[in-house]
DNA sequence: GACATAAACGAACGATCGTGCTATTCCTGT
DNA sequence: ACAGGAATAGCACGATCGTTCGTTTATGTC
């Protein structure tokens, strides 16, 4: 009993590699197969069909994204501090996969894939963005970011920061793509802090 | 002879739609064959490779990406109106295809598949990413950005917001996303100008 | 040791994939 | 009008796709 259990984490494993590098839609039953050393049917007969193959992959993905990226940062301090930590969880949590976030893979390739595995997928992006409003509304509430500020921008505005450096990351290899993610937080955190940034105060404007 | 070259073109046309909704991988010959009304083999006369057919396509669309969005952004003057220009020409051309733009989507698509389309696609990132540090750097010489503005960064940040853009836009189908895409802008905007945001002073709208 | 249950296998299915090859049809230049 | 080339069709190939079915092999219980 316990031997099916191992074997199909072993089969999600394997699957969450390909999803992150190939895309959720380029799991095949036959190459995941092939990977684990078993039959076609013997491994789909663990899953009932490739859909339900894809949510179990987004399912144990979430699994361990809420453990390695979100948990982890709930149990730093609110404000700055967990920010911080969020992204550098997130940062390490993709860098782990070849290919990076599955999410994002999947995010676009399911954008235009109608069904249950799109619907799920949705639900764990709106639960994901959720998070970081929430993290910045705890940011407001510890005092580190101003009352006023709007928390469902700075959820866009970090997302897309985790976007860019996504793509940079995986597509580019630009050496420098973690400086430029970090240089960019800061000015963030500064922008909701509030407190000018300190490039603002020169003379500025010049030919 | 013009008869082939306008099949082909309404083929790439149609490849475009399948690539930006499902993916450059997604475009398959035999879906084109039966939308074009044609056998696969007459399809695939045109190109001679499936690989081949995917760099046209690239081609193609970063033709029509440069003519729709990137030239016409040339012709507004340096600085700020320029930029302005660029993301909403890139908004426009984006929001034109049902699947958002399709470099985005094939840029997460091929991130891990080596070969001569990678290549291609990379450069054309590359040329992309290079022509924001230009108009970046243009903003300078217009006055409009500070002196010692970091070009690269900016190329970063922005792209990043038109990433985020296109996820919420093509996703989520979040109906404030536009708004959240020129909120970030504007701040982007006076980052660089060096003129502190007026964080302190306009209402938000809390989280 | 008998029996129930779970896990894996082998073979086959219809469909589609990319890609050749050989005709045939269509268009164009002269 | 006719030649020549371009465009398209037809057919087949090996491979792989997701899926089904019946069977065999482990595993655990009484």
């Amino acid at each position: 009993m316990t031997k099916g259990i191992d074997r199909k984490l072993s089969i999600l494993e394997n699957g969450l590699d390909i999803a992150s590098r190939l895309g959720l839609e380029a799991v095949t039953i036959g190459s995941l197969a092939k990977a684990a050393n078993m039959s076609k049917s013997g491994l789909f007969a663990h899953f009932q069909s490739k859909e339900n193959l894809q949510i179990e992959l987004l399912k144990y993905a979430g699994e361990i994204f809420s453990r390695d990226v979100v948990v982890p940062a709930l149990a730093v301090p609110a404000g700055i501090p967990r920010i911080r930590a969020l992204v550098e969880n997130w940062n390490r949590y993709s860098g782990a996969m070849t290919g990076g976030c599955i999410f994002v893979t999947a995010s676009t390739d399911f954008k235009d894939r109608p069904g249950k595995v799109k619907d799920f997928l949705l639900q764990q992006q709106n639960a994901w963005i959720d998070s970081l409003r929430r993290i910045a509304r705890s940011a407001i509430e510890a005092g580190d970011f101003r009352k006023d500020a709007d928390c469902y921008q700075f959820a866009f505005e970090l997302y897309s920061l985790l976007l860019g450096f996504h793509l940079y990351y995986t597509l580019l290899d630009s050496s420098d793509t973690q400086k430029r993610q970090q240089a960019a937080l800061e000015k963030l955190l500064r922008a909701y802090q509030g407190i000018p940034a300190p490039a603002d105060i020169s003379p500025g404007a010049g030919g």
